[in-house]
DNA sequence: CCGCGGGCCTGAGAGC
DNA sequence: TGCTCTCAGGCCCGCG
């Protein structure tokens, strides 16, 4: 499921109960989501205060006082909801949401602030893992992430030095989180798309030839990205099946989607009238306007 | 090192 | 109704 915006709006969620709170219990419904939690997970979480829920790339990562940082990744389908009134959901007792299937409910922490928060991931492709703070830069999860799309260092020049020696498409260029850090498939499209740049066209064609300088397609991709991620941010993110906002309500950035998920619509691009393809590329659907993305 | 395809899971929807 | 097939916001791993 979810990419940076929907990231980021699942950390806005969370923050106000979960930061500056104690997690007081902490349960693993399962032994494992996509791996095993750590034999010591719920032990390093629970009388933990939360100082602070930051993310990098598509992680979650709760600081907590004893200097260890809980990292959590929502994989494909993965949700969290926040319950305010944490007495409905006593251990045992899963009767808090009448008619809704808890099944898939994997991990809750109940907070001191009187918040039970439940991670909810039908495909298990999400994960938790808690490390120390001091050896967060030795996580192999997080070591060779790019840049932050949405932070100062990302521009045309080192998206351009970046692409530059890449054998693969654009798309795949952009998916690759060593290239920049937070994209999915949904938002690379919208940005190639809002860029009018074809994902089929070479990543080293962002740089000039020789001198590695950024093309004006570089140019225009950046700012492409900056505006569909700011968004979607402000959208709540895109709810096509699992994602939710933490109070449960949708996002709706999906109705601003101009090319995904719209094969065979007319190209939104005024005069342009194309229609709108879809194709596989690295065994991902890639939605596109060959007549106006270039 | 790099790029690609397979695999991990469940569930929704289409077609028969 | 129900079966089978395809597809889905991600990413690790092993292969060539």
């Amino acid at each position: 499921m979810p990419e940076l915006p929907e990231v980021e709006t699942v950390r806005r969620g969370l923050q106000p109960s979960m930061e500056g709170a104690k997690i007081l219990k902490a349960e693993a419904r399962r032994k494992d989501l996509r791996f095993p939690f750590q034999k010591d997970f719920v032990a390093r979480l629970e009388g933990q205060t939360v100082a602070g829920l930051g993310r990098r790339a598509k992680y979650l990562m709760a600081d907590l006082a004893s200097g260890d940082v809980l990292l959590m990744h929502l994989g494909m389908s993965g949700s969290f909801r926040v319950l305010k009134d944490d007495d409905n959901i006593a251990p045992g007792h899963f009767h808090y949401e009448r008619n809704q299937d808890r099944t898939h409910d994997h991990v809750i922490f109940h907070m001191s602030s009187g918040a039970a928060i439940i991670f909810n991931d039908p495909r298990r492709f999400g994960y938790m893992k808690v490390i120390a703070r001091n050896a967060i830069e030795d996580e192999p999860l997080l070591k060779g992430l790019g840049p932050e799309p949405l932070g100062n260092e990302f521009d045309a020049a080192m998206l351009a030095r970046s692409c530059a020696n890449k054998k693969t498409s654009l798309k795949a260029a952009l998916l690759d989180q060593r290239v920049v850090a937070g994209l999915g498939n949904i938002y690379v499209c919208e940005a190639l798309f809002r860029a009018r740049l074809s994902p089929r066209r070479l990543a080293a064609t962002l740089a000039m030839k020789k001198t590695g300088e950024p093309t004006e397609h570089a140019k225009r991709l950046v700012p492409a990205i900056h505006d569909v991620l700011n968004q979607a941010i402000q959208a709540g993110g895109s709810s096509l099946r699992d994602h939710r906002q933490t109070n449960g309500d949708l996002g709706y950035f999906q109705h601003s989607f101009q090319v995904y998920d719209r094969e065979g619509e007319k190209c939104p691009t005024p005069g342009c009238g194309g229609t709108v393809k879809r194709f596989t590329q690295n065994g991902r659907s890639t939605f596109w306007c060959p007549k106006c993305q270039k």
